[in-house]
DNA sequence: TCATCTTTACGATTCAATTCGTAATTTGCT
DNA sequence: AGCAAATTACGAATTGAATCGTAAAGATGA
């Protein structure tokens, strides 16, 4: 069983994450330019970010030739459990549902979307 | 009309408006008790913390005694909608639903707040 | 081969958040 | 009045994130 790491993503590193999580992989290049469509910075920052996230476990890398090779090795899912709890425990007092109302209080969630919300709670409710 | 202030409230500041919202008012003191409850820190730490969230608007005090008497001044809920707001485009690919998914899949939901959810979602989807 | 381009490695800097020590001020008590 | 306790003010140190410049190593192609 591995254990329940505590690890709590920068602003910087989710940005990096979700390129490496829509691509499957991608090379520093790749990700620099992703991120330069809406956003100005320096190649070599995206490197280092890059790097510091490698030494933390956060993405893994192939670097058998020159340029290396990256990978989320972080899931999806998991960061956004660990993420959203922790909004719930320190926004929302530990109410999942306070979080919810506010969620869909926007109005900008379509009906299919809303109609797939109900199902999942009928599903819930039975248990 | 007032400007939409883009402030963003630091971890720690966060963790003080709490307590503002749920108390009211608060002395540093109260803070700083509250906080203790669950973490270590200086008494000063507090105090600091919370004066630079004075000069930054976060919040208001009264003055007028030794004691300051302090306040949130910028509210639970809109500061509610602005970090869930982030959060859905940051992690969730600008899908509420998907955050709401993952919110209500822990399973810790009473039945009482998905009934709730459930009267929310059947007036939004009226309009 | 040699010049050029790309990529990585590394270190320095900046900036903000956090923490705390110390001094000054005020209050309360005897 | 005078001492003790609580509080505020202030500044310094620490830490971590983010940024970037420069050098070294590897690839490319004329």
């Amino acid at each position: 069983m591995s254990v329940n790491k505590q690890i709590k993503p920068t602003e910087g590193e989710l940005e990096i994450l979700q390129v490496l999580w829509d691509k499957g992989s991608a090379t520093v290049r790749d990700v620099h330019e992703h991120l330069n469509t809406y956003k100005e910075s320096g190649y070599t920052t995206t490197l280092k970010l890059m790097q510091i996230m490698f030494e933390k476990g956060l993405v893994k890398r192939d670097d058998s030739s020159k340029t290396h090779i990256y990978k989320a090795n972080i899931s999806r899912e998991k960061t956004q459990q660990q993420m959203v709890g922790k909004m719930v425990d320190s926004l929302f007092g530990g109410s999942a549902s306070q979080l919810v109302m506010q969620a869909l209080g926007g109005g900008q969630t379509s009906k299919e979307e809303l109609e797939e919300i109900q199902k999942l709670i009928n599903d819930l409710k039975k248990q």
